[in-house]
DNA sequence: CTAGGAGCTAGAGTCGGCTCTAGGTCAACC
DNA sequence: GGTTGACCTAGAGCCGACTCTAGCTCCTAG
């Protein structure tokens, strides 16, 4: 059960991780890798199955929208090592509470996209003859104040 | 209860919406109102009520992903008024699948973020003395692979 | 009558996050 | 030995969605 550290080269990732081999020398560009990339005695960019754990960590991190430098402090401070514990923590909280915020706004428009889907449907299901004017029965919309209009 | 129309500043308008008036020369620029803004003698723009339910829908749908372009298209479905439902419905359940794709792409961030988040909360629980080395005790790890390293 | 404030237009600038190009190296195969 | 094909660097370009600027008009208050 000897591991030995499967080498990789920038296309093998790129494959691995969905991300172009472009996004993956900007990445390095922009300090998001923990440890220096390798290379091989001709240049070339050699990762390991660290980076590409790393890189899947990235790639949810920035799906979720942490934007580039807070993602480049967060590797910053792993790349220190121990002792700043806190300071992980703290970005992670900070990333946490935009996270849920996101995921509010998300569930609020899904509510609006819900109700104006029903009230079509509603309305397609209707016989084509009693379609048109019904605009009044706004009476027991939703809170969503807006989205009472039958647009 | 004559409701008035109520005719509104874009100064006025942007208070209300949270957009700025830069922002909303640029939405009616690129079509995202369902009537044309009416002017004043004076040329300046008067908005109504309806429009601000207009924009806080649009605001809302912008909020979760909706590109501009979808939102002019769907504007002008509204605006070319009844018979277009099916289109509609389709623009719709085609953004409802956006947002519940970027809903899990939240919870899998979200999971991710609670586990380092618990990962660090207990080491910081530590007494100090005990910390540090600790990183073989990998095995009941969550089924996020990349989750594992304790970075 | 003039100073301030809100509004106008057209168009330039910004920012984030890649993506692409130009021009080159290197190793392997036919 | 010529041709792929994968990789390299530095830097330009692009896209979306605003944001800002310059230079103007208009209204109102003092």
């Amino acid at each position: 059960m000897a591991e030995f550290p499967a080498r990789l080269g920038i296309g093998q990732v790129a494959e691995r991780t969905g991300l172009s081999v472009h996004a993956l020398r900007f990445y390095e560009h922009e300090g998001l890798f923990v440890n220096p990339v390798r290379r091989d005695p001709g240049g070339r960019r050699v990762y390991t199955e660290d980076d590409v754990d790393w890189l899947t960590v990235c790639i949810i991190l920035r799906a979720s929208g942490m934007p580039l430098p807070a993602l480049r402090r967060y590797t910053e401070l792993v790349r220190q090592g121990h002792g700043n514990e806190e300071q992980r923590l703290a970005l992670l909280r900070e990333h946490q509470a935009s996270v849920t915020d996101q995921m509010r706004k998300l569930t609020e428009c899904l509510d609006l996209v819900r109700f104006k889907i029903g009230v079509y449907e509603d309305l397609l299901d209707q016989p084509v003859a009693d379609r048109r004017c019904h605009a009044a029965s706004d009476e027991d919309a939703p809170r969503l104040a807006s989205a009472r209009a039958t647009h």
